[in-house]
Parts: C-alpha cells; sequence; structure tokens
DNA sequence: CAAACGATCGGCT
DNA sequence: GCCGATCGTTTGC
C-alpha cells in the first residue's frame, strides 16, 4: 500500500475543489505505534484562501494556526474543534497558498477493532459495521488515532504515521454527490458554495 | 487579561 | 430535534 502512496503532484494542484473531489475513493492509512487502521475516503469539502470566508486563512490571515496551510501541499493540517474534536484536513497547492480539504468521512478497510476501541464503542456483534464509527470529521480522526500533536507532519515522507494510497479504483461522476458545507453558516455567500463532496449509495457518509 | 466562538458529537426528549 | 460539553485561537480592551 505505501508504494501506492498519493505523489507531490497530486497535492501541488492549485485547484483545491478538484482534489477535494479526487480525494474521494483513496485510502487514508495511519500507523502509529505499529498499529495500521485504514479507510477508503467518502466524504469530503475544501477550503480556499483568500476568498472563502469559511476558510480559517480567510484573507490570507497568517497567524501560528494556520501556518501550516500556507506550507507546500502533501501536509496534515489538523486543529482542535469545539475544545474536543480533532479535525483532519489535507494541505495543497504550493507553498503560500493556503488551501486544505476536510476529511469528513470514510469506510473502515483495515483495523476496524482498534477504531471501536479508540471510539470507545461496543464491538459488532453482527457482520455490519457500525457506520456512525467513521463518519462525521471528528469521528474519523479518532478512529484512526489522529490528534492535534501530529499537525504539520507531512504525508509524503516514507517514515510518517499519516498518508493517503491510491488504490487505482476512482468513482465514476454519476456515483460523486456535491453540496455546500456543514457547519458554516456564519460565513455568508460562500456558505451556499457546493464544496462538499460525497459518495453515493453509501452508509458511511453523515446525514 | 478577558471573552467569544467554533469546519462537532452523542445523549436525551 | 435540541442542547451541553469543552478548550485553543483570536481579537479587543
Amino acid at each position: 500500500m505505501k508504494t501506492h502512496r498519493l505523489p507531490p503532484e497530486f497535492y501541488l494542484r492549485t485547484d483545491v475543489v478538484l482534489v477535494a473531489r479526487e480525494l474521494l475513493g483513496k485510502i487514508l492509512i495511519t500507523e502509529i505505534n505499529g498499529i495500521r487502521t485504514s479507510g477508503r475516503i467518502t466524504e469530503t469539502e475544501a477550503y480556499r484562501a483568500p476568498d472563502d470566508r469559511a476558510c480559517h486563512a480567510f484573507g490570507n490571515l497568517r497567524t501560528a494556526r494556520t501556518e501550516v496551510m500556507f506550507q507546500e501541499g502533501g501536509r496534515a493540517y489538523i486543529y482542535l474543534c469545539y475544545g474536543i474534536h480533532h479535525l483532519f484536513n489535507v494541505v495543497t497547492a504550493p507553498q503560500e497558498t493556503a488551501h486544505a480539504v476536510l476529511i469528513r468521512a470514510i469506510e473502515p478497510i483495515e483495523g476496524e477493532d482498534v477504531m471501536y476501541e479508540r471510539r470507545g464503542l461496543p464491538k459488532k456483534i453482527s457482520g455490519k459495521i457500525l457506520t456512525r464509527l467513521t463518519t462525521g470529521p471528528g469521528s474519523v480522526s479518532k478512529a484512526l488515532g489522529i490528534h492535534t500533536g501530529l499537525n504539520g507532519i507531512s504525508l509524503l515522507s516514507g517514515d510518517s504515521p499519516v498518508w493517503i494510497a491510491d488504490e487505482g479504483r476512482a468513482y465514476l461522476p454519476e456515483d460523486i454527490q456535491s453540496g455546500p458545507r456543514i457547519g458554516i453558516d456564519y460565513s455568508g455567500e460562500c456558505a451556499a458554495w457546493p464544496w462538499r463532496f460525497w459518495v453515493k449509495n453509501t452508509p458511511f457518509v453523515k446525514k
């Protein structure tokens, strides 16, 4: 799987909305303390400075927190939301261009049992995976062991505990839906931009 | 230094 | 559906 790690060029493109769409179907993997967990990305959102009011770096606002977003594409921007949730974003575009993609949901592939433990959920009894395990950005991070301590790490270097792989399977355009992003009602006209993408016909997307 | 505010979640009604 | 939890970041006084 590491051999199919997404190359720098994938992240360096300037069209973050396109990258958000293309991240659907890619595999998000963590290997923390030798424990591997992974899942197929099923829901994303694009955030784009300077014109997107919902982006933390709106107006190219540069602070200690947003600094990572200004770095070269291919790193993780992880921040704390509501004092509880560690939200995982993929930094894209060349240095000085603050774009990022929030990963909102995945479909578990490896390490399901560890995910249940990390989430504090009772282990499944039937064959079906509880969709709540990895739907919603806070849940994704918790299930994969991602936290703000990993903010800024590279997704490209061979020894990174977090990376994204391409299995070679892309979703067809007709299998993808788009709509307004979640929880950004404060951001004026930007709130209506259809920069949220999700896979049709999968239970692993939050309603 | 104080205070307001989230790119949310889960429990309870 | 509604609501409280919980704390780092940011901004304003």
